[in-house]
DNA sequence: CATGAATGAGCTTTCATTCAT
DNA sequence: TATGAATGAAAGCTCATTCAT
């Protein structure tokens, strides 16, 4: 993953990947079918992990809005622990129709699926909006985080990613536009209250 | 393009581009440096031309939220109707470490930055929150195209993206969280009183 | 053909081919699909020449007599002249299942039909013996000449080949058994009787 | 020999030998020099009881005759009854110039003599003409069963293969021309009559 | 004796790039 | 300016062989 994060699918050479793992370049191809299957399966195999620990981890939470600010905090988290995951997930696999094309994605898929089913809880709970579409707000999370960590990893991860979890948070659940002045009084009171 | 979008940089076959330009392989190499400047030069020009009609249109919106909802807008229908600029911008130049390290991207921040300045303004107008980093929400609002566009370029562009405009709008204004009825009644309340 | 001659199918490197013929690697690449292509072109192409000079021969000859005997100087005399053309339609074609069964043999089997066709004329000369099998002759001229050429190319060519017209000719025409007076008569009596 | 004589020597790889076989892969090595020794060992041990059971066959048979006929039986009923040592010899053996220069084929020519023996011993019985050369007229026998073999495995053996039996005999022992005086009467004979 | 995981040399093939025409 | 045949470096992959267990 390192290598495939580094310099991408085809400049990555078999015996470079070989080299770095301490083996020959046969060896590869003892427990792998080629190299589009070399890169396939590490992916698959982390992500696996990732889907399983974030599961563990959102169980935990009482509330949906609480398990909202976990996933985000844990996705930020996540790449921020382990960038080369970020290049792998955002360059590679999302890049050539090759992979776009025939690899099914199972787990990316079961990732997006816990982002919808938290959002599909909020709205039961009534902390989210119920006019909007489940999988439009799944795509507006998902791709404001991969925006985030694609953002920073070019840019040579000059902070931590963790935390822009609040500004994100705050962004996604109230949105750009100003609050009018209703609602803005409304915490001047309550803080009063 | 075409080739590009369709293939992948690394798959794309310079002899194919050319028999496509309806040219000899070699006459590319007097208007390209290599394969490398090709696809960055086709790229800048096509967006050079983006951002000086976005430029112009965006000119013609009398105030920040209608600027806003034309620039998504145009996001959405210039993706629709040059599918293949999608996947080259998406794709292809978000791929490689060899071209998101080694090229400027100038033109992919002019664009960038358009959206910026329509933030900034914006919050000058008062229609926008004044309490958020302009960079996030550069992000939030392009990562979250982005993500439209891409999840409708996979899935083979089966309905009109221009669809999303009002949905995404909606979505980035006022943020998925519900705005409670205490809330709400709370500021009505006091207009009252 | 020298080298697949000299080397066989698979111990023949196809740079070494490419440098025997004055090219690079890559231009092979350029007129032949790959190995396979290479080898069983330059075959088909050979056998080609052959079956037509061939057929202008033994149009000139005047019966099926000395159509044989055409046929099978011819045979040796090619071979004699093109011992490079031997070895590979000896061993490599005939070699691998790879060709044997994937490869039509268009052209072999145009010079066995050759062969079969003199018989036929010269069992409908009355020349030959009419209560045989062409097909089975077919193979026994065949084989045998087949076998005369393996011999001699893998006894590294020691003699002249074409010396063995005549007495293959004989051998061919009137088989190995002693045709002595004695034993011709006998049947004949003894159905006189 | 099995997988020799379906893949040939190239194709054929070690370990599904050995697989084949029930061993595993280094087994081989334990027994066998190399690849080559391997293919090289099978065939030998193969010929030589072949050579000895034909050997011991023909010294059963009375004459010269039918020692002929039994060994033209013997081989094709060899070959139908093992048609993986018929793909070996033919086609493995005489294939690659690795094999035909520096294996000595002992047993290969140990063959060629039996089949000498018999012609020779004919000769003297007075059976066989003794106006050819021995060394041609093996040739010409092995060539024609090899012809008729390698015809009938190319064609999927779609027949009892000893059925040529009698016909080929009667090929090799009389020839294919119309037999001359006594044969050249009778229709004049006839046509008396 | 037997194993089989690991090795790594060496092959075919591709394709960006060149340059004589 | 344009061509496109030729180039040749470079890489993925195979598989005979080895050797620690």
């Amino acid at each position: 993953m390192d290598v495939f994060a580094r310099k991408g699918f085809f400049l990555s050479k078999v015996s470079e990947i070989a080299k770095k793992a301490g083996v020959a370049d046969g060896t590869i191809y003892l427990y792998f079918k080629n190299k589009d299957d070399l890169l396939i399966s590490i992916f698959e195999e982390k992500m696996r992990e990732i889907n399983a620990s974030f599961r563990d981890a959102l169980a935990q939470e009482p509330d949906a809005l609480s398990r909202f600010r976990r996933l985000i905090r844990m996705h930020l988290e996540g790449f921020q622990s382990y960038p080369e995951l970020a290049s792998v997930l955002l360059v590679e696999l999302r890049q050539s129709s090759r992979f776009m094309r025939e690899y099914k994605k199972v787990e990316l898929k079961n990732y997006l699926d816990l982002i919808g089913k938290v959002v599909e809880q909020g709205q039961r709970e009534g902390v989210f909006r119920s006019d909007i579409s489940v999988s439009l707000v799944k795509r507006l999370i998902f791709g404001t985080l991969d925006e985030m960590v694609s953002t920073w990893v070019l840019a040579g991860r000059p902070y931590e990613l963790v935390t822009l979890t609040e500004p994100v948070l705050d962004l996604l659940l109230h949105g750009i536009q100003r609050e009018n002045d209703s609602i803005r009084k409304k915490p001047l009171q309550e803080d009063v209250t």
